[in-house]
DNA sequence: CGACCATCGTTCGTGTACGAACAATTGGGG
DNA sequence: CCCCAATTGTTCGTACACGAACGATGGTCG
């Protein structure tokens, strides 16, 4: 626990305001989702266990296995990535040939993208360790308050 | 609500695997809680009432409002920011003339941060909107669930 | 058919995020 | 007192996040 000595030091730092301050930061949603968004990606390097692939790189990866195959801007959708995101997540997935894009023959404005053998294989590799990111990131919940949390997280979720 | 439409059309698209995937996506806290900070950022842009400010300089607006003066590691530690994120935030907080920066006497390493009167009357101003957006964000959640979620949200929190 | 509007993918610009490396400074231990 | 480890602020590179604008294509409706 090397924040104890640092902490101790922040407390004596400047405290201007006496006064009970009328907004506190640490009790906003936001800034508490922003931040245990922030501690969940952290866990995500940690164990994914490919040091190149990012949560959001997974995300479509899982989610191209789920469906099969998808456009950009569909996959983008269920994905939760606006189309300017997507652009950088599908070069670099594609960068590493883990996904494969043919056009559309019936619209010839789509994009359709498929998984590669790689990419398949990653999927099966990495299904395990997304799961056990998920645990660790509700790890500091009781069994009991985990769902409880995540049906109320999904009603802030449009 | 423009999406139905649109919905039914992704409904038709490609279900490739008919079986259940063991990884749904759509249950994972990393991905909840992202989707629910992408809504809080947008609620934010829509009600903080001034075009350029962002959340995060909000909070360190507030936090500054909150301390009095800190260095920029320090506040960097009270709003969650590392050092190199914290080097454009205050940058363009500066450009906007909101924060002062001056040397600490007492160690020539640090660069001291205060509001100025501009920043002072802008956190006064925006008090109330903050409160209003964190508001809005809970507001799917029934009243009584909110402190509920509030105390599970801060333990995946560090 | 032709005007019109939505959608698709792309690019640009700005703003988080953060690991890594760096020079300057500080504080502590020998 | 000197050495050394830690801290502060800075820069670089990569990766989200998203508004805005763009050209190309598609569907619709008069």
């Amino acid at each position: 626990m090397g924040w104890r000595a640092v902490d101790r030091a922040e407390l004596t730092s400047t405290a201007q305001n006496a006064e009970a301050p009328d907004y506190l930061l640490e009790d906003q949603v936001g800034h508490l989702l922003r931040r245990a968004h922030q501690r969940h990606t952290s866990i995500f390097q940690a164990n994914i266990g490919d040091q190149q692939l990012t949560p959001l790189q997974f995300a479509a990866l899982m989610k191209l296995a789920d469906v099969g195959e998808a456009s950009q801007n569909h996959l983008g959708r269920l994905t939760a990535m606006d189309a300017a995101t997507m652009q950088g997540v599908i070069k670099r997935l594609i960068a590493r040939d883990l996904i494969a894009r043919r056009p559309d023959p019936d619209d010839r404005r789509r994009l359709l993208l498929t998984l590669t053998r790689e990419g398949v294989a990653l999927v099966d590799k990495a299904t395990a360790r997304g799961h056990e990111i998920s645990d660790q990131t509700l790890g500091p919940l009781a069994p009991a308050d985990r769902q409880a949390f995540l049906k109320l997280l999904r009603r802030l979720t449009d």
